[in-house]
DNA sequence: GTCCTGGTGG
DNA sequence: CCACCCGGAC
């Protein structure tokens, strides 16, 4: 048990070391974090970026608004997040939600002990385990471990998890041995994708700069065969 | 052609 | 388990 420890927090000093604080999540404010939390899924920062700068020209960026616009209206907008109309729906489910049961403030929907809040998000249409999580941490200020693909990926790679381990496991195993903190885990969700997205790609990843490379299975069963 | 901070429905 | 949603950058 407290190896795990030792060894998660290794790996996260290592990666704090590379990248320095990420700032995250890059949203300026809980309603944008939100937002974010459902374009961004399985599509690239860089086209929720261009979607949410739509949002904030058609003055869209709030509760009222977004409460107001309808589905249709909210498509354009956020075409590059791709699969435009679903999401749409999940913005204008999410906001339903906030104002119906909740007057239209986050600070309501948040309040309350954290695993009773998380299935209550979870429950809506549209927000799954990860988007849960990273509105629940990142907006809501519960601290809740995120996880994703590149943690599945990356740890899967060091030799801590199966390659079909689940969402639930995975977030467990962090919540068990770190302690609970939430500039802890915004801070280690946010290496974990930066490592994801700029070294351990999924089909070349750059061992070489990796700064995990030498507490790494796959790549000590790639040396032994060099 | 690949990959990107997923989730739902069959 | 798999199809679907379905844009943009490299």
């Amino acid at each position: 048990m407290e190896k795990e420890i030792a060894f998660l927090m290794d790996v996260y000093r290592r990666l704090y070391d590379y990248f320095g604080p990420r700032g995250w999540w890059p949203g300026e404010t809980p309603l944008e974090v939100v937002i974010g939390a459902i374009l961004t899924q399985s599509v690239a920062w860089r086209n929720v970026e261009k979607a949410i700068d739509n949002l904030k020209d058609a003055n869209l960026l709030s509760v009222e608004a977004l409460a107001v616009v309808d589905q249709e209206a909210l498509e354009p907008l956020i075409v590059p997040t791709r699969y435009y109309k679903a999401k749409a729906k999940k913005l204008k489910v999410f906001i339903n939600h906030l104002v119906g049961d909740h007057n239209g403030h986050l600070d309501s929907l948040f309040q309350g002990e954290m695993e009773e809040v998380r299935r209550k998000v979870l429950s809506l249409w549209g927000i799954g385990p990860e988007t849960a999580d990273s509105i629940l941490l990142y907006a809501g200020n519960h601290p809740t471990f995120v996880v994703d693909a590149y943690t599945r990926r990356i740890f899967h790679r060091l030799g801590i998890f199966p390659e079909d381990v689940n969402y639930e496991t995975m977030r467990e195993y962090f919540m068990r041995h770190l302690p609970v903190d939430i500039s802890l885990y915004n801070e280690y969700h946010a290496l974990i994708v930066g490592l994801g997205n700029r070294v351990c790609a999924a089909n070349k990843p750059d061992c070489r700069q990796c700064p995990l490379h030498d507490v790494c299975q796959k790549f000590r069963k790639e040396s032994a065969h060099a």
